[in-house]
DNA sequence: CTATTGAGTGTACGCGTGTGCACTGAATGG
DNA sequence: CCATTCAGTGCACACGCGTACACTCAATAG
């Protein structure tokens, strides 16, 4: 292998996976799209591959069923929620605005990502087989890692690993209830996104307010 | 009209509603068994009737559309919830034992009731449309109602409407959330369920463990 | 320059869907 | 006793579904 044919099969490679990828892409926009008023158990094949602009066969070329199709959108999704953790990690953390901070962050997050917080919302609870046990598993993951970030702060330090996944548990759970009345609140009512807010803030200070008096045994 | 056409009619009308009202619940039912694994917007009407034993155009006798059949069961599944929480109130309510108590019979009362709390649960935020906002409401009246209960506690009476509230829905949306893990822990785990009962006292705890400590502004 | 690859096409199939329509036959009413 | 009501039947239809199969035709490889 010379480096004519190094670049030729690196041009190949590049342009071919390109159009490829360009294809899946609109497969998964397009899937995104319709599940944003629906579940995904009542997405069909054609649907998707209508909205995408091609012919229903040539979904086999990208995703081997859609249930494929699925555990991708929730790869996808769980990449985003990540991303808004490590945005609220790394915002100004003075221990009394942090909760102020983080519910922002997330408030931001959701209004850019309606699509995806709306997959998950959804599958988490509503969805069925593959679907609901892969978001289940990342979300699982997910409080794990923040049980993590927890540990750090003064007054958790010596709680247990169980207490601590307990609390994460929580907040992850009272995450999910924030975003779904974001989701649920008409786009441009910024009134109502307000009170989601401050609502959302005062659940997060309930919980943690309770921390100094915490007990493990009951 | 004098006794004998009375009795008549009487007869007459209890059988007739009598069987309507059989094949009617055998129309629930056989939903309600399907909805076990699948989300309620993926159920065929022809599913439905056949698991039912009747022809598919029948079920418009008993129902205008799949929809209707629907949200007849978010009625019938509050009832259900409502039921619950009306034992939990009547349970001795020793102050500290309050918590234990009460996730004891909320989970008996989900063993007892699987196929509603899951068709709940599920509706809530996988559900779409008519169904979805059905559950949304009810379960905010529920809320409601349990913000009233939470006013005569000690520490709570001097708490403002809207925190109560919040309050509140964080208490359901965790119930819910122990809900979930109960309907996904396999049916014989009794480790798995002491686990998740354990768990939930816990979250009740941590809530209400702050609320000598709280104060509504930020 | 020729051969191969592979993304996307078009046709065809059997099946499950919701629902319209004319019907049966037992329960009911006068 | 005869007429009416109405829960449930059986047939028919048009449609959307997943997917098998043979295909086109650029991009790529040698």
């Amino acid at each position: 292998m010379d480096v004519c044919t190094l670049n030729a099969v690196t041009a190949e490679q590049v342009t071919r996976h390109e159009r490829k990828e360009r294809t899946r892409r609109a497969l998964l926009d397009a899937a995104l799209r319709l599940l944003a008023d629906r579940g995904f158990a009542s997405l069909s094949l054609r649907e998707v591959t209508k909205q995408a602009g091609i012919v229903p066969t040539a979904f086999y070329r990208h995703f081997a069923s859609m249930e494929d199709l699925g555990v991708a959108l929730v790869e996808e999704s769980m990449r985003t929620l990540r991303g808004m953790i490590r945005a609220a990690r790394s915002a100004p953390a003075s221990s009394a605005g942090i909760i102020r901070a983080s519910v922002r962050t997330l408030v931001e997050h959701v209004r850019a990502h309606e699509d995806h917080y709306r997959f998950l919302t959804r599958e988490r609870y509503g969805g069925t087989g593959t679907v609901q046990r892969a978001v289940a598993v990342e979300l699982r993951l997910f409080s794990r890692e923040l049980a993590v970030d927890l540990a750090r702060f003064e007054g958790l330090r010596e709680w247990s690993t169980e207490d601590l996944n307990m609390m994460a548990d929580l907040i992850v759970t009272a995450m999910l209830g924030t975003v779904l009345d974001l989701l649920e609140a008409r786009p441009g009512d910024t009134d109502a996104v307000a009170h989601i807010q401050r609502t959302a803030e005062k659940r997060l200070r309930l919980v943690t307010v309770g921390v100094p008096g915490w007990r493990s045994d009951g």
